[in-house]
DNA sequence: CTAACCTTGTGAATTTTATAACAAGTTAAA
DNA sequence: TTTAACTTGTTATAAAATTCACAAGGTTAG
């Protein structure tokens, strides 16, 4: 089919696919039906294929998707299948646990710097990288082609990394800490926010027990 | 209004919303308007007015919000104005990190035990908490109040943490780790998948590049 | 008190998203 | 080769979420 606007919900979807996609080859499933990968995905089966249809066509009729294949063409359609590099500012609890995450390289996407603005943390080394003072941001942006930025500075300082981003000429940026930020419209921002989820299940509970 | 079956979307603005607010609070801003506060979420003000509306009527016409007011209303609706006990299994990088940020408590989470199956961990203290074997989640959490749980294991791990915290009587989850997990039907789950949000970036970096 | 002005809460209209249904393509067995 | 059993891609249908529009309620200034 191959549309103009995908929903943004279709690309969270997309996400779990390959999650779930990438557990089958562990267990060596080459093949699989729209069918039960909606099972292990806990959607519909016309969702996936609605989903998928997004982009192309990537299943057999009659058989359904090879896991391999359908892993690749995801990728693709996400623009996932090469290296992004990254920045992340705010080398704290959260900081550190994502620069010791090696599962982000694995997956393409590769944290060439990190900046606080702590003058006991400037210098120091971690995971073979120099924390550095985040004025430095915009030299090392370019020379080390970094075009996303993940912020895990406190809430009331993620604007002023926000900015330092921005202005270093970052494409993108994940925000891990709880507050807006305000950035040129061009610029797509992700929130990532723990209490959301806590909040939700927090919810759910609740209402089970009324 | 009051109404039967709340979006999901509806929860995750909220959790916004309340996010919005308390930096307001800290600006010492005490009345605002659906419309202010929309621009300030990056939402449409009567999808404020609608969200608000499944849980009552928490405005005053003409006038606008008592800020601090709406976030005990929504901490209210949300079932978060009390404390929630929470268990976390797997104390790696993330679980650490998670262990040692106090937001959470200042929220109304308390992580009140923490386990991990690594005997090299087992034992030893961790914010004035002892790191203790997952055979033990069930005793520990009938004796701490134990309501929620945190799973941050590897994902080949996940479903086993999960089926512990099922056992031990658990009422939701939040998992980290990057497995879809099996539980009984009236146990909410919650997903934290960050890879998600960096797919969601990178794509939409992509869309915009071409 | 009146008039001009705000802002909420909500039913109706619109848009978006999800599900169902099925024609078309594939395989395998008889 | 034919038939029966599958499974995709896509159109049609249904459901859900968002936005619009405005009456109803409230405030402020003169
Ligand atoms: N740690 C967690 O588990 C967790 C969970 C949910 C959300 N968060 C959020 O993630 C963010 C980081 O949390 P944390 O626990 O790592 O906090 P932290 O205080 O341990 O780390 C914050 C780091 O940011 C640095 N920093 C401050 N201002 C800066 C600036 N302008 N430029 C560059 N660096 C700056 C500080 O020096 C510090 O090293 C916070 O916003 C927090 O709310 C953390
Ligand atoms: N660290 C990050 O920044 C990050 C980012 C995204 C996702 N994640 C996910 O979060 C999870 C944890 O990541 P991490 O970096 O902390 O990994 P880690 O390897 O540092 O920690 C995992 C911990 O879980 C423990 N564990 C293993 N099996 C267990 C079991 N059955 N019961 C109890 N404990 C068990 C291990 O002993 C270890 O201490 C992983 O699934 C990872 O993919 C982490």
């Amino acid at each position: 089919m191959k549309s103009e606007h995908i929903p943004k919900a279709t690309i969270g979807r997309l996400a779990v696919y390959i999650q779930v996609l990438e557990n089958l080859i562990r267990d060596g499933i080459e093949v699989i039906s729209s069918e039960k990968l909606a099972q292990a995905c806990s959607v519909n089966s016309s969702q996936i294929r609605k989903d998928l249809a997004y982009f192309g066509e990537f299943g057999v009729r009659g058989v359904g998707y090879y896991v391999q294949e359908l892993i690749t063409s995801i990728r693709e359609s996400l623009g996932i299948n090469r290296v992004w590099n990254c920045a992340l500012i705010g080398v704290g609890n959260l900081g550190m646990a994502l620069l010791r995450h090696h599962d982000f390289e694995r997956r393409g996407f590769f944290i060439k710097a990190a900046f606080d603005c702590d003058p006991d943390k400037i210098g120091k080394e971690l995971e073979g990288m120099e924390i550095v003072c985040p004025t430095h941001l915009k030299d090392q942006a370019s020379e080390l082609g970094i075009e996303l930025g993940i912020i895990t500075t406190p809430p009331d300082r993620a604007q002023r990394a926000a900015n330092h981003l921005v202005d270093a000429g970052i494409k993108g940026i994940v925000n891990f800490a709880p507050a807006r930020i305000n950035v040129p419209p061009h610029i797509p921002v992700e929130y990532v926010d723990f209490f959301d989820h806590l909040y939700s299940v927090a919810f759910q509970v609740t209402l089970g027990n009324s």
